[in-house]
DNA sequence: GCACTTGCATAGGGGTTCCTACATATCTAG
DNA sequence: CTAGATATGTAGGAACCCCTATGCAAGTGC
């Protein structure tokens, strides 16, 4: 006999995990609410009374995710131990999607949607300036962690002699989104364009590091 | 008494404009094929004669774009004469959008609703394996147009006495490319993050060259 | 000038979607 | 145990959209 509360959060739980499934993998726009709320178990009628609408869903996800990448990214930046295995760990964090977001009970089959999703999210903000503001909040999230873990790392390898980073911290973190990003793009529509090994270079230049390892 | 031929190519023009303007600035699923054919003061029925559908509108615009964006681009790099230049150039093209986007005629007022739509298409794309080719073809061509630029330029200044380029041209096209439409990403959502002289020295770092000109 | 073709408009069927009342089941308080 | 509150299911109206069938007018070949 579950709580009221325990019925309701496990319903929002349901109907936030569908819509990030079926939103990544069809498209927002591609997936009816009747569709969403069977996804999940549901009616239509429970996707209204939480989140009153589709738009809602929406928001509702965005707010879910944010942060949560941010961190997955920084810790996966304090993980490893070589240069070279931090950048390519960052970048196969982007190519093979978030862990988690498909939410913890149902993985999805394909974790690989979650970039499609954010795009769809992006797309969506970029035609609505209050969407806009929390997406740019999210992104600025991600650069921040990203930004501190390069300023840690550059700290501690000053000792060891290695060459100062050729811009702030902060700055590169932009970058480094940014050929994150686009590379995978890329990737998406034609894997052989963009080898990992080519987007390890990329990020070894923009921290002023020669192109191969030593 | 224009000829049938001139009547038949004008509607196609006209449909495509409208797509173009309407794709971009509402998305391509917001956008009935109705208010498309009205939007180019035709009606449905011309839209099913021309293209069979929406999604053959799309196809249209894709083709009609093809290699021009990649023209552009290459034509933009010979134009400038200082590095910075091109590179601020190459940026501005992104940011602006590209010409003759929303066709000759109609040139729509909102110039920068091309990459939107190169979005969608790249959504649209990573969904439908057929359309992914299509798009791989796309960006192989702007690819190209970049990476025979930087070749050229790079030979030019070998004589200068300038360092060669970390990687080949078309990796470093790879990498430019993706950097420009990550940083475009982000700059639209907040654009006070990615002011134009940090995309031009993230350029210059994935160009092998300091931070900072001379 | 006349049959023929072609480009596009018109009208409507069939399906889908969003959203809202209302009904029902489940939990909670006293 | 009962009454009320709350969460979700059910049913349906209204709008929308895609697409096809058909009509008409404008160009074309003879």
């Amino acid at each position: 006999m579950p709580t009221q509360e325990e019925r309701k959060a496990e319903t929002r739980q349901r109907l936030l995990d569908a819509a990030a499934d079926l939103f990544a993998t069809k498209g927002v726009h591609a997936v009816s609410v009747d569709a969403l709320a069977s996804a999940a178990d549901r009616t239509s009628g429970a996707v209204y009374a939480h989140f009153g609408g589709k738009e809602g869903v929406l928001a509702a996800l965005l707010e879910r995710w944010s942060g949560q990448a941010a961190a997955d990214i920084a810790a996966e930046l304090d993980a490893a131990t070589d240069v070279d295995d931090r950048l390519a760990a960052v970048w196969r964090r982007f190519v093979d999607g978030g862990a988690g977001v498909a939410g913890p009970s149902s993985v999805g089959d394909r974790g690989d949607a979650w970039l499609l999703l954010e795009h769809e999210l992006w797309l969506h903000a970029a035609r609505t300036p209050e969407v806009a503001d929390d997406l740019a909040d999210r992104f600025a999230r991600g650069r921040a962690g990203m930004g501190s873990a390069f300023a840690a790392w550059a700290a501690e390898e000053a000792g060891g002699g290695a060459s100062d980073p050729p811009v702030p911290p902060d700055q590169l973190a932009v970058l480094a989104m940014g050929l994150l990003f686009g590379l995978e793009m890329q990737r998406r529509v034609d894997p052989a364009a963009v080898p990992d090994e080519l987007a390890v270079t990329g990020l070894r230049l923009l921290l002023g590091l020669p192109a191969e390892a030593a």
